[in-house]
DNA sequence: AATGAATGAGGGTTCATTCAT
DNA sequence: CATGAATGAACCCTCATTCAT
């Protein structure tokens, strides 16, 4: 007697899902409404019904990405106060997360251009809170290793070399074929504390003939 | 009497370059061939005497961009064999190469899904052997410095993370408002020589709940 | 205990009065019935409960209309006999009901053609009806008033300079802003009254260049 | 050898013809680009050379019809001063002009309402200074005629019965199985030149039950 | 070497209408 | 009585591409 009937959320959930496969699949502006009907199995004028315009759909394929990856990220961090765990949490929280919504997060990452006006306005709202959050873990990272001697790295660049690693994964990180997300938060962790803390690297620069950098055909 | 005619291939570069602004500025798929014909100025036909299609456009976009980089970076690698200088050479190359060239390298980052069939595998084979070099030079590196302790970081993951950290630039890097591109090299040189090459970080995973990840409303 | 409850008729009423304004604003074609909806407070399939389609809609407000307006003429005219009179009242009756129901007027003027079938046989058949009652009252006036000299004009044409005069003005008449519907009343009466039965205009015809008609583009 | 080639501007032409005549048989909202395609023979896509939209179509049709009228009545007023002259011509300019191009004409009539922003504003316009035009005609007329008696008709009233009478012949008037132009425009101008000069009409009004109007189902 | 004119295919979106609940 | 959810048909418009000139 209790029919198993899919609510509006499921369906919903359902169509954010299967969109966002097809848009990580195709990219957002070659994917078709009408690809995510096939995909879906609801009719193209179905779907009109759970979003107002395929800008909005993609718009909430980010937010509720977004939501949910802070969101984690938030109770996370929630009790713990130390400068390296909080960074360790954080890059553990983004690479798990993004493993486990590849077709998500390569939507968050690749079509950030794609949205105009108001959309864009509050998705990149978000990014600036995120992308905050990551700074202060750095700068309280800084403030507690006294011992960085040097040059330190501006911590702009830091912090947009790091979501560089993390982010560019969807380029080429296949789970199952390559190493396990375990090894792969320690190796960025690894890779970015020792980088971000370590001693001054030895000078190289300034040798390099530079000028106004490698001619090219481009430049004439 | 000598008249002052563009020969075919300062049009053909113009047009490469119009067309990797307007690809870079609209995405590829967004672009129209129209936009490139008022951006450049040739009627839309006339354009068609330059390329064979679209896509043909984007390849000739992208393989001359990945050319000319190649190119530049063989003829500095040439007479160095230090690997950390080669390390040195090859993000500088990179950087500059991109900032010099932030619309190809945009469309060279961010479009490598849009072509297809003998285009893709073409542009995939030169981003194969780039990458291998980088390998090489990573290798070279890893053997040369004896020193590292404890487990070493997976060459695979050294690479990419390099490449996100300098191909993630066209995400944040805005010329004459950031840093220079001469501190940006040091930068990232810096960040990644120590982190790569640096001691092991005091171990920290393994203590995180994880288990397959965050949960979130996309895996119900 | 006894509940306020709005019964069939009133919230009929309500769809129809709701739909001659939507109608009237964005015409007929242009106003979907999820505007109608949003005007009304009444869901989407809610409304289908209170007419079986679109068009029927359409028929109810005109159908309805016009049998206020042919009614209220019946009781009106009903003891008059003298030609004047009845004319006067025609007008009245005509441009009052116009004036207080702008609404359904202009979708009953403007929307002649967007019935289709039976619908549409009925509406006609009231405006035939409706338009030999004018013509009667013209013939009676012209019987009456034996002065008429030269060449009368032809009722059929009379008719109709008569209903264009007096249906026009949904596209120009703003209640509140023009002048008071008595003096358009007392303005259309004069004018019309004066024109068909005053005498010959002086002749002026037959002296203008004309053949075809005025030379145009639209011509070739 | 003489190709025989239609131009672009016939193309045009054809174009705007066949659109005006689906626009007068349909309605603008009703009728669909491919109605058009389909009348005139080119393809759908075919037609975008020509125009950029739909709703620029409509303003083609209206603005070309609009001021080949106004130009036309302009040579014919050029040499006369007569009031009534001028008046004569005015309307046989109009209805002449409507007859001809009845199609372009009910367009311009009954679609006034179609155009939005700039499109409208500009054919408005045109209107304005129509209706100015035929206004001052109107206003000549009377100060020529020192014979009126009684309160004059407001001018405004004039003018607009004026154009309801002459533009409503698109809801009646039948070329060929009507009366000639040459009567009509007689007709019209008798019936409106007596009206308008002529004298008072025996008071008639202020006798009708009338206040607010005929009661009806609307006014609840 | 270059272009004006044209087109088939497909894009996002809206609509009147239905039907199980 | 009333509605939420769904759909097929149709809409306007854009696109990459072609071809005669």
């Amino acid at each position: 007697m209790a029919a198993e009937r899919t609510s509006y959320d499921e369906k919903l959930t359902l169509i954010l899902k299967t969109a966002a496969a097809v848009f990580a699949e195709k990219g957002y502006h070659r994917a078709s409404i009408r690809d995510i009907s096939r995909a879906s199995g609801i009719s193209l004028s179905g779907l009109y019904y759970y979003f107002e315009s395929k800008e909005e759909l993609l718009y909430l394929i980010q937010d509720h990405s977004f939501g949910t990856l802070v969101s984690n990220l938030k109770s996370l961090l929630a009790g713990e106060s130390d400068p390296r765990r909080r960074l360790y949490l954080f890059v553990e929280n983004h690479l798990r997360f993004f493993v486990s919504n590849m077709k998500e997060m390569k939507v968050l990452s690749h079509e950030s251009d794609s949205l105009e006006g108001e959309y864009r306005r509050r998705v990149n709202e978000r990014k600036r809170r995120y992308t905050d959050l990551c700074t202060s873990i750095l700068e309280e990272l800084r403030a507690a290793e006294s011992g960085a001697s040097g040059d330190p790295i501006p911590t702009r660049l830091a912090v947009f070399a790091l979501f560089g690693m993390l982010n560019w994964i969807y380029n080429w990180y296949r789970p199952g074929r390559d190493i396990p997300i375990d090894e792969m938060v320690d190796g960025m962790v690894h890779l970015f504390l020792n980088g971000y803390l370590g001693g001054a690297v030895p000078a190289l620069s300034g040798e390099w003939s530079g000028g106004e950098g490698t001619p090219s055909i481009w430049r004439r």
